[in-house]
DNA sequence: GTCTATAGCCTGATAGAC
DNA sequence: GTCTATCAGGCTATAGAC
């Protein structure tokens, strides 16, 4: 969320196919890098970030994003015309880091190892990206009014996918014959947790912040509970990169 | 939380006592149920706890919530002085219901039973209270600024009892030298994930709604990977009452 | 492109008749 | 106890000087 110039620039666009009356700005991707324009709307979009997760849509003044941002209120207007646009542009902006995750694997693969990995790359992302996480799961809570496009569109035919694979897994004999929706629910859930519960969680352990260590501790802990459950035998840990 | 009586009383002494200049209503205790006070209470906090879960904290207002419960904006008022110790209200109802299923488990009891029993009694529960684990995971999400304390002081000591338990039954050798800690979030996030995310669950699964066979099938799941992660095996399937 | 000033609306909350 | 009428304040959004 920090080094993401190329969505910064699908914050522009994706306001003005929101809003047909938006402003008169040409497209945004004639901008060089770390003009006036791209470094405005990094900063607008990081500190509305910042105050949805915070205070909720409604509790979110612009007013607000403005003085996290260090511009005045009605630049907020210049840039996004309208409030939700804004959210739009924010939630956007997760999905394409979501996105990232939704890498290919292979009915080759050794299922293992895939798992294993998937969940210790969630654990991560959700560690270090537990904002994005947040605004994600209160939109959803919310009832998703401003992706039940998305949902249908594009995380459904993801998962249908990733079951396919699984499904073969399973003929193959590879693993237990479970259902895999439920299996890509419980990954999901259980690694978001740390992310979006995360108050409860540091509460409850008696920590301040999360630390390294705990983060690995928590990512052999689900892979390997989880895929015991499954039939499969967790991999000997080994060092990944964190990307 | 529709059939909590004694709950609602709670909202009324919480309010009273969240602000010392509540209004002069002499013990709520007094009155006899289904007097008009208690209507008028299950009324509202009903209606607060949709229009909060639906728009947040901020965004539902209070003549959102008087529409709703069907009476005068202002007799919102009367019965809580300000909007926040109505929220608080709203939540010390579910934490209410929350608490039933801190339930005492034993040292003697068969782990796989315990642990069955508790993941299918929190997926009912969060097939029949989906709301309730909405607001309150809204909440927790935001920082829980209205629920620190309890946390600290209710949910933490909760946690760190059934730990010992746990811990008891691992030296017993009776199932994996595993993180009880960990257990318990994994157990809490798997299965409020199906009231929390059921928009995006049933927009993935192509469904309207749940359906208790797919309750039943989610519980299964869910004891079944989770039991046999732990090196359990998961008891026969019994029909159960839901409470 | 930037920012001040302000319009217009809706909010939470209250006063006071019934 | 109930409810109408109203207030002060904060909100989004815009117009227009710079």
């Amino acid at each position: 969320m920090k080094e993401n110039g190329s969505e910064l620039l699908q914050g522009a666009i994706v306001d003005a196919s929101v809003d047909a009356s938006a402003n008169t700005t040409v497209d945004a991707r004639k901008y060089k890098r770390g003009s006036i324009r791209d470094n405005n709307l990094e900063k607008i979009l990081d500190a509305a970030h910042d105050e949805f997760v915070l205070q909720g849509y409604s509790g979110a003044s612009i007013q607000a994003i403005a003085d996290r941002a260090g511009l005045p209120k009605a630049n907020i207007h210049y840039y996004f015309k309208r409030k939700t646009n804004l959210y739009v542009a924010v939630l956007d902006n997760i999905l394409s880091l979501w996105n990232d995750y939704l890498d290919e694997i292979d009915v080759d693969d050794d299922p293992a190892e895939v798992l294993d990995n998937l969940i210790r790359s969630k654990v991560a992302f959700s560690y270090s990206n537990p904002k994005a996480s947040k605004l994600f799961a209160m939109e959803i809570i919310q009832g998703a009014p401003h992706l039940k496009d998305y949902l249908r569109n594009e995380l459904r035919p993801w998962v249908r996918s990733k079951m396919k694979v699984l499904d073969t897994w399973i003929a193959q004999g590879k693993m237990a014959a479970i259902d895999p929706v439920y299996l890509i629910f419980l990954i999901w859930s259980s690694t978001q947790h740390y992310a979006d519960f995360d108050t409860q969680v540091l509460t409850v352990m008696n920590r301040a912040e999360y630390e390294q260590e705990m983060i690995d501790d928590i990512a052999s802990f689900l892979s390997g509970v989880i895929l015991r459950g499954i039939g499969l035998e967790p991999p000997a840990r080994k060092e990944r990169k964190i990307n």
